[in-house]
DNA sequence: TCAAAAGTGTTAATTCTACACCCATGT
DNA sequence: ACATGGGTGTAGAATTAACACTTTTGA
């Protein structure tokens, strides 16, 4: 942070600063991002991470609720930071730095997904994505990998589910997030052997085979750990 | 990325953005920073962490070099991106922004380091550290967390040794990085059975006893990872 | 009474932990 | 021959993986 020639403090160029964001929601068994159809060049046309500039007056935080709640429409969202990309030409327009961070939500408190917004805005399935605008990809490359290794040791799970859910739906969110085939037995074990859920006592009803116990997520704990075996393909 | 008003792309006033180096060293069983002397104001005569600010036509990486370079006579050194950091009011001279990065450095590459250059150079044990000007401390922190959990799944070990070394000289750097107590049998095992390091068949001479064998890593091995028994003090 | 998913238990294999013992070297 | 680390082995504990069986529900 020292400065190292004469020049006065605000007369150096600065390159802009982006906040870019990788927003994940879960629902049908199935985990998506949110992209932005751009409606402006450049990458017109294209399918991008929603993103804004940082003012001057915001941390990132700010502004990513910002965009979540402009953009979006949502609100009290979990957002993570993830990494700085600073490749000198990843945007055509300029120089510009874009910080990215990630944000966990749970599609079904917000409305909004199903594109209610002025702007064109849609859900993609993580496995299907399609072509993405600036270095958009790789950003959510890297969302994607830190979210997968993030979920083995800390409780994020629950961003992503309702208040109250089962022990399978907690099964099927981390299978669909790692991509792998989990124990069900074993999976229920672990889960249960960290006090990483509470059993509320109540059942899911209505269904056509046995009624699940509900949990909720015990906030208490702060970090946990269990391995997950990945079996050979 | 999407620029969300009517101004043209250059009229937006941007935050300074500096790069702040956290730079390790290890040495005679113990694992230091490298801090500055601050000259100037602000902060003047108070310890903080390299840094500069990132000119237009630099990458991070770029910058950590110039850094490392010009402040520090260091070249060719692992550096890794740490996190962004945003507070408002960071710096008092404006808006800035800093990017952390970490180095690893061996200080036996580096005479520099005994502060031969103009700057106030002093390499500080990071048990002992002194007061820090900025944010630099939480940097600084941030920083030794990442390391000590990088170093469990990640061979960046050798950074800081020697070409060659021995298994015992590779454990004490485990001890002391993540400061607690590994048996000698059982790290020598699992570093073997990781195959993390290869046995150059030569012994290291001239000490008064057993002659140990010299390893140096396996550039291989990208991954690896092994449980460290954590023992209650 | 059947299908389908939920809940519980068990065994064998694997990995870890906490050690003990021998080896090579300089003094 | 002895003091000082270096190198190797092993038994018991703990954890994990791979299973089979029973229970609850709606149709």
């Amino acid at each position: 942070m020292t400065q190292t020639n004469q020049k006065a403090f605000h007369e150096y160029q600065n390159p802009s600063l982006a906040v870019d964001l990788v927003v994940f929601g879960y629902h049908d068994n199935t985990l998506s991002v949110l992209l932005l159809n751009r409606k402006e060049e450049p990458f017109k046309d294209c399918w991008t991470l929603p993103g804004g500039f940082l003012q001057m007056d915001e941390t990132f935080l700010d502004t990513c609720s910002r965009i979540l709640r402009t953009k979006l429409g949502m609100d009290g969202v979990f957002v993570e930071q993830l990494y700085s990309f600073d490749a000198l030409n990843r945007d055509p327009r300029g120089r510009v730095i874009a910080v990215g961070y990630y944000a966990l939500i749970n599609p079904a408190k917000f409305q909004v997904v199903a594109g209610s917004m002025a702007n064109d805005v849609k859900w993609f399935n993580v496995r299907k994505l399609p072509a993405m605008g600036f270095d958009h990809k790789s950003i959510f490359q890297l969302a994607l990998q830190r979210l997968q290794s993030k979920i083995q040791y800390d409780p994020v799970g629950f961003e992503l589910l309702d208040e109250l859910f089962t022990i399978t739906e907690l099964h099927e969110l981390y299978e669909c997030i790692l991509h792998i085939t989990i124990d069900r037995r074993n999976f229920r074990r672990k889960i249960l052997d960290a006090a990483y859920v509470i059993n509320t006592g109540m059942k899911r009803e209505g269904l056509k085979n046995r009624h699940p116990e509900l949990y909720r997520f015990n906030k208490q704990l702060k970090k946990h750990s269990f391995q997950i075996s990945i079996p050979a393909e």
